[in-house]
DNA sequence: TAGTTGTTATAGATGAACTATAACACTTCG
DNA sequence: CGAAGTGTTATAGTTCATCTATAACAACTA
């Protein structure tokens, strides 16, 4: 599991957290099932403060990509799975966007939009 | 053309602004060559400054999708049109998103992945 | 020329983000 | 049981992006 953060990016260090395990989840390196590092230990690792990390596990909850409890940790919830089938989609998408010349930022507001209504 | 923002969110005001222009394009409702309000007219009626409203236009632009100009204003750019071609697909995979219990959050997060991959 | 547009500059106020520390409640494991 | 590890909650302080306000400037339109 390798999380990054980017200390110059104007996105929130929680938000890249989130984006980031987001990202391990949907490329299947994190199945359901399987637990997140401690926010401690992710606090440590990439020199931050706990709470910024717990802020970033709290909104995957919300979402519920994850689910957590006190002393058992954060664990990856059985949707991650539905999240994995839905990659080869989402990136045959982002490569139809790319060939008309939308970018990335473009592209998710549409999908967001799309699945607002 | 609507746009809407809610004061009491907390997402930047800047980018409801830009996100609810997304959306009136990609809908269809802004064709590309259309022109936006002016910034003033906007800042205006939504009560706004006149800076958070340009902040959300040169978002758009460095996303290529309004070009502007001094005296002219904001234009929708061509690349709308490819936009509202892909408008169907997100579609798509919005509702099969939904179907499998994931949020339009992580949808999102997932696209703009793939997307810069 | 007069009016409208985006652009740039300066400066101040507010609040979210981030940090630091500490204690608490629950689970797991020896 | 006790110890160690987890997320949760609380308090408080600092920093910085956001938002505002005002003003002048440059380019385009009618």
């Amino acid at each position: 599991m390798l999380l990054r953060i980017d200390p110059e990016s104007s996105a929130a260090l929680y938000d890249q957290i989130a984006g980031s395990v987001r990202r391990e989840v949907a490329a299947g390196r994190l199945p359901a099932g399987e637990r997140l590092p401690s926010a401690r230990d992710v606090a440590e690792a990439l020199d931050v403060n706990l709470h910024t990390v717990l802020k970033a596990y709290q909104q995957l909850r919300d979402e519920g990509l994850v689910e957590m409890r006190r002393g058992r940790g954060a664990v990856v919830s059985a949707r991650a799975d539905a999240l994995a089938e839905l990659r080869a989609d989402a990136a045959a998408l982002a490569a139809r966007a790319r060939s008309l010349g939308v970018s990335g930022e473009t592209l998710a507001a549409l999908v967001r939009a799309a699945a607002e209504d």
